[in-house]
RNA sequence: GCCGGGGUAGGGUAGUGGCUAUCCUGGGGGACUGUGGAUCCCCUGACCCGGGUUCAAUUCCCGGUCCCGGCCCCA
């Protein structure tokens, strides 16, 4: 074989397609049903912007490129940079709350697992200019809707960074030992985080809150519990407050609540939520949360904005499979005469205006392998045109399925 | 970047240090000249790549690559 797919991407079956498009689409009108307006933006960025929020390490999981300026260009890994650059080039301007959604391929130089590939597709949403906890609870409330449409089943967790950020201020802790634990609340190295925290200057304090926090996991009745014990942390008592007026206008009720969400890295400064599904070893199918930070990082005013995006394979991965079957018409001449084969392109025409997806016979095939053919891969209907019958204005109408036959006429196709 | 298991026609497989590499399925054509799912026949089509060992490698060894999965990481 001389041609192979580069590593960890995939061709899509039509039938993978199909299902797909399906999800896809049904997801897609939730968005709508929000009055989310869909966007797009350019496949690869400068390295400049997509490394702007996370620093030059990012380089190692990019395809990076220069062109033939020599400006370094980079494959977006996701679309929140590319939303909010669009965001302060074109949009800033338009009335608030700016909802946006898009569906996009993205890439990441990994190495390929189940669930991880290297260009894979996203779906998700920013919604910018609110600050208010409605915002961020329309987003969960927007997450979920989509996957119940879909009838995935998810555990969704939903945390808050202002709590331990409370504490970390509170405590004084230097950047990077506030990187390096919440490093280790995202990975749920327990045992790592302890050992951690013992090596901190007024360790046993900060540890003893720390997992007080961590074991502060269930529903919403947590909350009140965990206000008590942190009622010395004013930040972290403020971030409580946030979330429980959030959860207020979260209409559904099975969510839990777990303070361990770190979400990866930096830009997320307030309520942060990420949504399981069943399969093992690619459970995590969308992640999101508040990011007040990131547009004034780009150089415009400060902005709030909330978002999150479903990692669609991920998605696709967590569905039960399904049939697709499509209405689908073949037209077969009995005759390979042309005046026969242009009556059956007429009839296609005619069908194929009407909405209706119409083969005509292109292998030149006699009837019985045609039939054959339409048997095999699944074709609904046939149309069988012959001499006889079209003398009178008829053609032969033939269910695939039931085997039944009637003469119609063709003005009743 | 690291680790484990794999790689034989489009899909699924058998097998071997040597002879025309097995079978099923699929695809094209025919038997069948105006009615499908059957049967028969013909055609199509593969040992991942490179190196080594050997008289001879698809087979054994090494390296690479890709796939599956696990770490690291995951904006």
């Amino acid at each position: 074989m001389m041609f192979k797919k580069p590593k960890g991407t995939r061709d899509f079956t039509p039938i993978e397609m199909k299902k797909r498009r399906i999800i896809e689409n049904k997801l897609r009108t939730v968005f709508d049903s929000y009055n989310f307006k869909e966007i797009n933006t350019p496949t690869f960025e400068s390295f400049e912007l997509l490394s702007k929020k996370t620093g030059e390490d990012i380089r190692k999981q990019l395809f990076v490129f220069k062109d033939h300026g020599n400006r370094e260009m980079g494959l977006r890994p996701e679309l929140t940079s590319s939303v909010v650059r669009f965001y302060i080039n074109e949009l800033k301007n338009l009335p608030k709350p700016l909802k946006l959604y898009y569906f996009a391929n993205c890439f990441r130089y990994e190495n390929p697992q189940a669930g991880r590939y290297r260009e894979f597709w996203q779906m998700g949403c920013e919604l910018i200019g609110s600050k208010y906890p409605i915002a961020d609870a329309e987003i969960i409330n927007l997450a979920m809707d989509g996957l119940n449409k879909i009838n995935m089943d998810y555990e969704i967790n939903i945390g808050h960074l202002g709590v331990l950020k409370g504490i970390f201020k509170e405590f004084e802790l230097s950047e990077d030992e506030e990187l390096k634990i919440r490093r280790l609340i995202d990975k749920e190295d327990y045992e790592g985080l302890e050992n951690y925290l013992s090596e901190l200057k007024s360790s046993d304090e900060l540890k003893d809150i720390i997992f007080k926090i961590l074991n502060s996991k269930g529903d919403k009745s947590v909350i009140p519990d965990l206000k008590e014990v942190l009622k010395d942390y004013p930040t972290s008592i403020e971030a409580l407050n946030n979330l429980e007026e959030i959860l207020e206008f979260v209409k559904h009720d099975n969510i839990v609540i777990n303070f361990g969400i770190a979400r990866g890295l930096d830009y997320y400064t307030g309520m942060v939520f990420e949504i399981y599904g069943k399969r093992e070893g690619a459970r995590q199918v969308c992640g999101g949360g508040r990011y007040d930070n990131l547009i004034e990082l780009f150089g415009e005013q400060p902005t709030p904005a909330v978002g999150f995006a479903y990692g669609f394979d991920r998605v696709m991965l967590n569905i039960d499979d399904f049939e697709v079957e499509d209405e689908s018409i073949l037209i077969i001449p009995i005759k390979k005469d042309k005046k026969l084969l242009k009556e059956c392109l007429n009839i296609a025409d005619k069908l194929r205006k009407s909405g209706k997806s119409v083969e005509v016979d292109l292998m030149n095939r006699k009837l019985n392998k045609a039939l054959n053919y339409a048997n095999t891969v699944g074709i609904n209907k046939v149309i069988i045109v012959g001499e006889k019958e079209l003398s009178e204005g008829k053609v032969s109408l033939k269910n695939m399925k039931t085997g039944e036959q009637e003469l119609v006429g063709l003005e009743d196709l």
